[in-house]
This record gives structure tokens, sequence and C-alpha cells, in this order.
RNA sequence: GGCUGGGUAGCUCAGUGGUAGAGCAAGCGGCUCAUAAUCGCUAGGUCACAGGUUCGAAUCCUGUCCCAGCUACCA
């Protein structure tokens, strides 16, 4: 068992209300935060937002307030979707946090004093609508060449003089962390792309903006003195730090670097990045560069997942196409919506999703598969055994306790594998074994038997309803990251006590309390059977 | 254009040489403990298309069509 456990998400870019396909990452990396507290690992789960850009100042500008304001209005309604999703992270970032301005300009220090930056000239064509586009995302026309976003504004053909990161001179060092770490990028075809991308040979990258604006201050001028004036500030010449040396830092800033050195020497190298298949390339080679460069250790482990389509198309903003998070889980209930969001996406792959989707597998899983089962069990115990609970057979005497460990050892692979769609639908196929186990004993047949006085027929009917509160017990708990309110409901249900926190942070050993019969010799009571999951038959919200 | 991966039941997908599979959705039946739930059965596929290898191909080879990803600086 590893002795601690780092991870993150991507941040989020604060320019918008928060869609489903964007907190899709968080949920997923929330489930599995709560699958190493609930092992009793020290756990660290960080996530956050992306608030520098020009872009946000001049949406800020257009709207009449500061950017700072801008970005507060934004990251209130992230949080709020994220306490609505039940997402516990021990810290949530926010690039504008004071102490990631001193983790990002120490980065650059670091970089400078290796010799890894250089003053160095940026040329392209410049959108006065969008700033520098990419040589591939412009159009060439015979009225000239044009971005296709904005095609009556002339582009322009700009120089910029800004610092470079020497990646280049990672090349080697990076060819070699890949061999000697073949698991550093998942998938493994995620992996073969980046692979396929070093060896096309690695350029140097710009890593400033010329003239200040909403951004971290580069601390350096291009003498290589220092930028901070004696007032305090800093020299608008020196410019601002540019995207990746700003945005990736936060996965350092967040494990105390560098106010608290004895934080970080607990914390880094992270053991995972949990990011999107758009921004693969940043996290995977130049994020290791840039560490190397100031004398850090590169992550363990970066898994990058698909997309969320509707219909094919991407779900976005822009496109309109996207769910609100908070109507999910108006419909769907915490839990209903961290589960399906979870079970319905392949974590390693694009997933088409559509509302009517998520309401069959909420309705088939939840309503009818798992919330009935615990809803039939606890009703048959109470009435046939008066709340009294029955111990579970030995598993070598039940089908269920026989098949648990295979069900268990599989769940628990596929969530080591960030796979938890897989993981939940291992989980399931035993849902389904156990709701099989009730008609072929026939419970209501046994206690018929029994209370005319047969005492084999009243003996199994203990063991039959034994196996299915413990079947109920080991689902809830299993599923409880991906479900942390259902779980203590179920085991209540079930007469258990729960002994872990809000943040899956405090209670016993998971996996031990995840045995066959862990709990079998304690008596206890059944509580009032009542519906975990009500079934849905309701519409798509409007829009 | 180049490289990689895919096109299998209405939907989402599994299946790398031996008589086509799962879940959901649909139809029929059983049961009654349960949230009209659950259990069983049925139906439904020239496995993109055309050739080839083989006793035998969804699976291997060739070609074609279609889709997706990667092919550097968006936050």
């Amino acid at each position: 068992m590893p002795d601690r456990f780092y991870l993150t998400t991507a941040i989020a870019y604060a320019n918008n209300k928060p869609g489903l396909h964007t907190l899709h990452e968080v949920i997923a990396a929330d489930a599995i935060a709560r699958w190493h507290r609930m092992r009793g690992i020290p756990t660290r789960f960080l996530t956050g937002t992306d608030e520098h850009s020009v872009n946000i100042a001049i949406r800020a500008a257009e709207e009449g307030v500061t950017s700072r304001q801008f970005v507060d209005d934004k990251v209130a309604l992230f949080r709020a979707a994220e306490d609505a999703l039940l997402i516990s992270p021990d810290r949530f970032i926010r690039t504008t946090d004071p102490d990631h301005l001193r983790s990002a300009q120490e980065m650059v220090r670091r970089a400078y004093a290796n010799g890894d930056i250089y003053v160095g000239r940026y040329e392209g064509w410049y959108c006065p609508n969008e700033g520098f586009r990419n040589p591939t995302d412009v159009l060439e026309t015979a009225a000239g060449t044009i971005c296709p976003n904005h095609p009556d504004v002339p582009l322009q053909w700009l120089t910029e003089r800004n610092w470079f990161f020497r990646l280049s001179a990672y090349q080697d060092r990076l060819e070699r962390w890949y061999a000697d770490h073949p698991d550093f990028v998942q998938p493994d075809y995620r992996r073969n792309e980046m692979l396929g991308f070093i060896r096309a040979g690695l350029e140097d990258f710009s890593i400033s903006r010329a003239g200040a604006g909403w951004g971290i201050p580069f601390p350096i001028r291009e003498d290589g003195s220092s930028a901070l004036l004696p007032d305090g500030s800093w020299d608008p010449q020196a410019g601002t730090i540019y995207v990746w040396w700003d945005a990736l830092i936060n996965y350092i800033t967040g494990a105390g670097f560098p106010d608290d050195p004895d934080l970080f020497a607990r914390w880094w190298p992270a053991d995972l990045h949990v990011i999107g298949k758009d921004i693969a390339r940043f996290h995977t080679l130049f994020w290791p560069a840039m560490l190397w460069s100031a004398g850090l250790e590169a992550p363990r482990r970066v898994w990058v997942h698909g997309w969320l389509l509707a219909q094919g198309e991407r779900m976005s903003k822009s496109r309109g196409n996207f769910l609100d998070p908070l109507d999910f889980v108006a419909a769907f209930g915490a839990d209903g919506a961290r589960y399906v969001a979870l079970r319905e996406v392949a974590f390693d792959r694009d997933s088409d999703v559509s509302w009517d989707a998520f309401i069959r597998r909420y309705n088939a899983d939840l309503a009818n598969d798992f919330g009935n089962l615990v809803n039939r069990t606890v009703t048959m115990a109470g009435r046939y055994l008066g709340g009294e609970r029955p111990a579970a057979r030995l598993a070598g005497d039940s089908p269920l306790g026989s098949a648990w460990d295979a069900v268990c050892d599989r769940c628990f692979d596929r969530l080591e594998g960030c796979l938890i769609n897989e993981a939940l639908e291992a989980l399931w196929e035993f849902v389904g074994a156990a709701n099989r186990l009730v008609e072929v004993e026939q419970p209501w047949a046994l206690a018929k038997a029994a209370k005319a006085g047969d005492d084999a027929a009243a003996a199994r009917l203990r063991g039959v309803l034994g196996d299915l509160v413990e079947a109920c017990r080991l689902v809830a708990l299993a599923a409880a990251p991906v479900m942390p309110g259902a779980a203590p409901r179920v085991l209540a249900q079930l007469g258990y006590a729960y002994g872990w926190g809000p943040d899956g942070n405090g209670g016993p050993a998971l996996l031990d309390e995840l045995a066959w019969g862990a709990h079998a010799a304690e008596p206890g009571t059944l509580a009032r059977p009542e519906p975990l999951f009500p079934r849905l038959e309701i519409e798509a919200p409007a829009g």
C-alpha cells in the first residue's frame, strides 16, 4: 500500500460557468481520491481554476468589472457546482493565489539559473480580436491571410521579444524517461502519440508575453536583473508569464512549493495528474522538462481522458450542447449524478452521452437493480425476521460469498487503472447475482415453510437474507467513492455504522470492511426500508 | 498529405482462426419480497464494402469507402 497519494485535475479556465463536461474529470478524480482516503492512505486532492489571460481581462472590461471581480464571480460558480456534486478537494487552487505567484516566479528564476531560458523572438499571425493565431488556424484566401472567426479583420504579422524555454535540451532525457517509465502516460495509445511527438524533434517554446497584462509578472528583466521595483511592484517592461509556465505550476504550488518545503517533500512528485486529451502534450512533455530544469522530479503518472460528446460533437459552452451540473444534480441527486456520469463515460476515450441515456442508466442500475435490491432485502428481513439483522453465511456456503472476491479484485483493478466505468460494471454484475439469488431462493416461500415449523427452511431463510444484507453492505461500500452520500444511507438501513467523514477520511480501512462477512458476528437491527433512488420519469431540462 | 486506432443487434460496446455475444431498449411468460420492481424466455446482425489466404475468417493479407486521434506554443 502506498504511504501517500497526491492527485490533481487540470485547472478549469474561469471564463464562464462550468459545464458537466468540464466537471466530469473532477468527479472522476474525486472518486479516485476518496478510494484512496477510505483505504486509509493519506491523500491530497487538488483541483482549481486557471484565471490569467488577456481574454479574461477583455471579457471583464466588456462587463465593466475588474478582472479580479470577474474571476471571483466565475470561481464562485465552480465552487457551488462542485459542492453540489460532493467534490472534496484538499485544496482548491486559484492561479491568482499569492503563493502561486511566488511559485511560478521561483520556477522562472530556477530555469534562468539553470541556463534553460533565453530572450528570443516570437513571430506569428496576430488577430486584433483574438491575439496570436496558430499557423494551422488561419485561412489563406484570395484576399490574404484571415482569421476564420473574424474574416473581416485583417491579420497582422507581429514579432514580439519574449522568453523561451529550451525544451530542445531535454529531448534525450524525455526519451529515456519514457523508456524507463512505461506507465508514465496512460492509456497506452496516448503514450504512443507522445512518443511520436518526441521523436519528431522538440522545439523551444515561449513562456512570456510583452507588456503588463492580467498575469503573473515575469520576475527577470532581459539583462537578468530582478524585475522587482523598490516600491514592491514589478517592472511592467519585464512582461508577464505566459500560459503553461503559469497554469502547469499550480500542481507544485498546491503541494507547498516554494513556501513550505516540508509539505512539498511529503507530497511531490504527484502520483497522478488527471487531464483531458487536448492538453496531453503540455503535461507529458513540457511539464517534466520544466520540473527537471528547476531540479524537481517529474510526476509519476498522467491519465489522459477523452471528451463528452453530444450526438458525436464535443460538448462545449461555445457549441451550447452542454449540461448544467446543477440541473444534473437537481434531477439525479448528487450520488445519482456522480454515478451515471462515471458509469456512462468510458474514461479512456470519448463517449457519447445524452440526457435520455443518463435517465435509462439511473433507472436501470440505481432505481431498479441496486436501490430495489436494498429495499426488498430490508423489507423481507424486517417482515420475516422481525428486524433483527441476519448474519451472512460463510463465503464457501454462499453463492454470493464465493463470488465476491473475484468481483472485488476486478473492481479494484479497474479503479487503479482509472477505468471507473468498468469498476462499476464489475460491481453491478454482483448486484445482478444478488437479485437472481432472491428469485432462486424465494425467501417468501421459505418464510411460509418456517412459519409452518420447518426448521431447515427457517435456517435457510436466515442464511439467504444474511447473504443479501451482506451483498448490500459490500456494494454500498465499494461504490462509496463514487456515491459517498448514498453509502451511509444504505449502511444505516442495514443497521451498520458508517465511520468515514464527508470527504472519505477517518474511517476504518476500507479493504478490511470489504471482506465478505467482516461484521457477520455483530448483532444489529435493520431500519425501516426507504427508497434510495426514486425512479425517474422526467424530461430533459429546457435549453 | 503522413502516422495510429476504429467501422459487430435499435443504442453503448465485448469478442485476434473453429457453429456470432453482453447490457440497455422491445415483445412474451413466471413470481410477488420490492421503487409497475425482479427473474426467465424470445426476437433482432450478408460482423463497412470488394477480393485473397485457409478445411474453416468478425478475427490474417490486399484494396476501397467512412469516422476518430496525433502531426507544437488556445486558458
